[in-house]
This record gives C-alpha cells, sequence and structure tokens, in this order.
DNA sequence: TAACGCATTGATAACGCTGTCATTCCGAGA
DNA sequence: TCTCGGAATGACAGCGTTATCAATGCGTTA
C-alpha cells in the first residue's frame, strides 16, 4: 500500500468528493464541514496520498522551499566536508540540495521515518545516505520499497543494489599501528568507534592485524569502547591511562576521541608524547588545534562524498550499468602527539 | 530586465519557434539545427528566461533535486548549529531547506551570482542569509531587485527591509572583558574578526567599553587583526605575546581563534592560565576541547537561526507587519583557561 | 411560504513545461 | 524529375495541483 502513486483524484473520488474540496482539506482551508473534512482525511490516509510538490508549485506559485545562503567556513567538520562535497557535484550536474537531518538519539524507526518523508514528501530523484543511516535496516527497507535510487557513503558493507563509496578503514589502521609499533611501541591502546558505523569495525580490524603483523601480543584489556565524540574518548583513555600497565600509545578511531584522549592524558599530569602517544582517524579541523596537533590518518571525505554523488546521478542518468563502489585511500598525516616511547627501541 | 518572468512561450514567439524546440534547446537535446538552437538561445538570454523548476517536474516526473540523510553528529560547529536551527523551523513550518555555499576565496560578485541562482534558477520562496553575506551589497542588491524575502543572520546592520536576527556581541563582550578586569588583569589584548562580519566591529566596541569601563588604559599595541580563523588566531596571539610588556590575558573574537591563542602560549611555553589568560567567543565544539577549555560567551546560534527562518515564514505568510528585528543574549561560559593574573589582585 | 444570505461544494480553467506522434524539410539516389 | 528516409520541427495532450467563480444547500427572516 501507499506507494505514493495515488493522485488528488483518487481520493476525491473514494471520499466522494470534487478535488477541490480534498486540496481544501490537504491545505486547511475554511468552509468544509467536519463530516467530510473527516472522510477526506480518510481517504487520503488509506491511499498514502501525498500531494505533489511539483504540482502544487506549479500551480500556486510557491516552492515551499527556503534557501540557506551561507559562506564556506575556513575549516570544515566531517560532516560538512560532506555536505561539501555533495554540493559541488550537484551543482556541477544541475541537481539541487535538499538537507534531511535524522536524530541521533531517536529510535531507528524515526529515521526511516524521515527517510519516508523526504522521499514521499519532497519527492527527489535519489538519495545519499551517510553513516550510520546507510546501514540502517529501516531506512534502506523504506527507501527501496520506493525504488529511490541510492548512494551510499562510508557503509559497513556493499551490496549490489546501490553504489557505495567508503574509505580504506582497515588499511590505513593498520599503517598507523605499524607506524606506533615502529617507533617501538609495545602497548598499543585502542578505542573502538560507534559500532553502528560500519567503518568502526573496519578500524579496529587494522588495528588487530597492525597488531599481529608486528608481533606485539594482543591484549584485550587495551581495547576501549567509544562512541565517536569527544567525551566518550576522553573517558576511554582515562580507563585505559589507569591500567597497572598502563599503554605507551593510544589510537582512537577517530580524531574527536584522540582529542577527548589527550585531554584524558593532560588531566592525569601525562605528556603528550613523551609519556603516551595519541592517534587519531580522519583529520578533521581538531587534528590540528590540538596540542600537540594529532598523528592521524587524512580520509578524504569530501571527495568520497562528491564521489557518492557523481555515481548517483550518473545512475539517475541510466549511464551506470551496475552499482559502482568505489574505495578511497586514507594517507598518514604525521604530526607532533605521536613520538618514540621513553626508554624507546 | 530579466525579472524571471518570461516563459518558454515568450521564448518561443520571440524565436519564431514552437515551445517544444525551445524545450529541446534548454534541455540540450539533439536534432535542433545549430542556428535555430543560436536563435532559440539568443531568445532566451535577451528575456532572462529560467525554466520554471516546478513545472518541468510536474510535465516530466523528475525533480533535479537529490536528499542529503545524515544524522546529526554528536556537536555542531558555527555553520552547522545553523544549518539545524533552519532546518528544525522549515520542518515545523512544511518547507523544504535547499543549501547554497558561496566560496569563501571568490570575489564579490560570484556570491552575488549565486544568489541569484538560488533564487532564479530553484525559485525559494524566501532567502536566509548568513554573516558576512547578509551584508554584502552585491547579494543584497541581486536578491531585492527580484523582491524576494530575507531574512538576515547576524547583520551588521538591520534595515527596515529585512527580518534580522542577531546576537548581543557589545554586551557580552564587555561582560567578559569586565570579568577578566575583575580578575585583576590590566593588559587584556584582543584579537579582531573578519572586518566583513558586522560581529567583529560590535564585540571589539565591547571590549573598548570595558576597558574603560574598567578603568583601565586603552592600549592600541595589544589589539591585533585576526579573521576568525584558527590560524589567524595563532598569529596573532604569537605577535601579542612576543611585546616587551606582554598581556597577562587574551581575549579573541571567537573560539577558534582562542584555540589559536592557546596554540600559540603552548608553543611559547606559556602555561594557560598560570602565564596567560585566553577567553574566546561563541562557545563552539572547540571550546570544550582545548587545554584547557575556554573560557567563553556561549552564542545561541541554534535558536538564532530559528528564529530568523520563523519571522522569514511568517513573512511569506504574511503574518508580519514590519520586519522583526531580534537579539539574542549571549551568556558567559566560565572554564579553566582564565584566572587571576600571577601575583593577581 | 418565499426570499435572502452565508456556509459548503464543485466544474473548469489555468500553471509552464515535457512526451508523443505527426508533419515538414531536404539531400541522395533512381 | 520523382521517391525515399532521416533530420528537424511543431501540434497538442497531459502532468497534479490551485484559483476562480458559479452552483447548491440550508437555516433565518419577513
Amino acid at each position: 500500500m501507499a506507494l505514493g502513486k495515488a493522485t488528488i483524484t483518487d481520493v476525491a473520488s473514494r471520499a466522494g468528493v470534487s478535488i477541490k474540496t480534498v486540496s481544501r482539506v490537504m491545505n486547511g482551508e475554511p468552509n468544509v464541514r467536519s463530516g467530510t473534512r473527516e472522510r477526506v482525511r480518510e481517504a487520503a490516509a488509506a491511499l498514502g496520498y501525498e500531494p505533489n510538490p511539483a504540482a502544487r508549485g506549479l500551480a500556486s506559485r510557491r516552492t515551499f522551499s527556503l534557501g540557506l545562503l551561507y559562506e564556506n567556513p575556513h575549516e570544515f567538520s566531517y560532516t560538512q566536508r560532506a555536505f561539501e562535497g555533495v554540493f559541488a557535484s550537484c551543482a556541477n550536474a544541475g541537481y539541487t540540495l535538499l538537507l534531511l537531518p535524522c536524530g541521533a538519539a531517536a529510535p531507528a524507526a524515526r529515521a526511516a521515518d524521515s527517510a519516508l518523508h523526504l522521499v514521499t514528501q519532497t519527492r527527489v530523484d535519489g538519495v545519499i545516505l551517510t553513516a550510520p543511516l546507510c546501514d540502517d535496516e529501516h531506512v534502506l527497507r523504506v527507501l527501496r520499497a520506493r525504488e529511490t535510487p541510492l548512494a551510499r557513503l562510508a557503509p559497513g558493507e556493499t551490496d549490489s543494489l546501490s553504489c557505495t563509496v567508503r574509505a580504506g578503514d582497515l588499511e590505513a589502521a593498520r599503517a598507523v599501528t605499524a607506524r606506533l609499533l615502529a617507533l617501538g611501541h609495545r602497548r598499543i591502546g585502542f578505542i573502538k568507534g560507534d559500532p553502528r558505523h560500519g567503518a568502526s569495525a573496519e578500524r579496529f580490524a587494522g588495528y588487530q592485524q597492525g597488531v599481529a603483523a608486528g608481533g606485539a601480543p594482543l591484549d584485550a584489556t587495551l581495547v576501549a569502547e567509544g562512541l565517536f565524540d569527544f567525551d566518550s574518548g576522553r573517558r576511554a583513555a582515562l580507563a585505559l591511562l589507569k591500567l597497572p600497565q598502563r599503554p605507551t600509545a593510544i589510537f582512537a578511531s577517530n580524531d574527536d576521541m584522540a582529542a577527548g584522549a589527550i585531554a584524558a592524558a593532560h588531566a592525569l599530569g601525562l605528556t603528550v608524547p613523551t609519556a603516551v602517544s595519541v592517534a587519531g582517524f580522519d583529520d578533521s579541523p581538531i587534528a590540528s588545534r590540538t596540542w600537540p596537533p594529532l598523528f592521524t590518518a587524512r580520509q578524504p571525505v569530501l571527495e568520497m562524498a562528491a564521489a557518492a554523488t557523481d555515481d548517483l546521478i550518473a545512475q539517475l542518468r541510466g549511464e551506470l550499468q551496475a552499482p559502482r563502489h568505489r574505495v578511497f585511500d586514507c594517507p598518514l598525516v604525521p604530526r607532533d602527539s605521536v613520538a618514540a616511547p621513553v626508554g624507546g627501541c
């Protein structure tokens, strides 16, 4: 049911009224008997009717959309780098970009509702999904039920239904770990990311492989849980640094958590990198603003987002035979938060 | 000329062809003689014709717009807080949000071009302008020529033509300064913001008034130029801290620059707040992530952006008799980057 | 009982474009 | 010169709403 194919005419005939009356009800206009109004509402709900914004806009000479004009800030956060990448490709191809945030704290169903709304009410041609929504089953189900073309940015798993773009998280995490080992670190703490993000598992696997390849012992007590935000990183690092045998280096799954780890070290009176090295991931703005600046792996988010958008548009144009899957490298960005351990190699 | 009122029919008759041929040309379809194509292009240009996206969407069953579904990150940068505020109000009122970034480095004309494009090509009902674009003459001229309803966020000056929402920058800056003076600081350095932002002048004036009210000397050598970004703040603080008689406190016009000031202090081996206090402005995410965390004034950007959007929508609905001008308070956020000077009061 | 007025409803014409299909044009070959 | 075929062009019917204005229904008043 409710695939959004119903028009005002369908609703009108089902409710036994004219289309004008349906229009009145949908627009909350006065002078409709409450019984009639109710009948129309029921018919609309039963058919899953959503007014077509293009038709509405054409007839009423209004668009029901606002523009937000802003000047790019000097540096972008992760999310905003993604915005810019998507926007650049949209502008290139003559597409317009609609934003649709989903509440993080809300239950999964809410995200799916937002997604549904996006497709039904605004009728976009395609949708770009960012992590962790790109792996949310509810969201995917809803969008696929409507056959909405998709591109997924940083998904956990690729499938054969939609284009995906992701970073070489595993390889980069392995490289970061290898660098720490090469400097002489043997006890390397790890702070995991939000488990809903596909990248979290990849980065953890990279860490594990790196440690194993370096011949260092895999110590489960050196692995802490995190959620990609500053405070979870701070708390996780605090716990790691209070260990009887504390790590000489901490590798956090992203820069925000690494910044939290630096704060935790400060709070414990440990100097970075002398007493403890800290490495992050992403090369987000905060990476160059901590003291000392963060050793990290650069994730080319802007380019990735642009690539996802390009692929989505290519798909819409029928230029793509099969979904495309791209992987972007994450080069290391050596900065001062990492050094050889005291009494090093 | 070129007020976007021309339709495909006008272009067709001017070029002496059918509307279908105009459609072909506008969509880059093949099978149009090059002479004809040229004639149509000229006619379209002469009339300032822009295809109506609603009509196009209705007829072609495509929207030429993509949706970007994302999950709110844990903390927002300034720009993103503004996005969220605008979006929340849009969603409330059943409006859709179009993003339109303007290149920062680009000349002013480019921003105006973007603005024009936004209005002509996408036909939004209204536009929200953020600083510094809300004071850009080119942009304002273009939008006003088309009688586009506007709301301006953090403008330098209010006028009687559009709604504005701004922060009580002057008062808050005065309060920050007063707090520093109360702690015993007599030599307070100030780092100015991007001169294109109206808030920069206000904050500077607040600093000056605060110093004067505290009976401290106004020393022009303690005032440095900045551009609201981390690096300009770092450089400005470096210069201030190398002064023969260096300030005991630095008040930067925003948090990014304050974070730069902390980095500068670190680089010179000065401890914050022991050797030098640092205060910022905005309470952006970085304010709670520096070490020590930043003393700042909280600018309620999200609420302000939502207010601007609400007012714009009210204006569109004809619910507003005259443009509304709102001012939001910026309460102090006391954190550890500020303390009494050594040998203090 | 008739007429009046207001609340309610509907018929139909836009809105400005694209899609379909018919028509015209034009050069090449018979 | 005539015919044929593909390129070039146009006529016209939608697309799914809203707007206009006429029509209807119904309680009230004279």
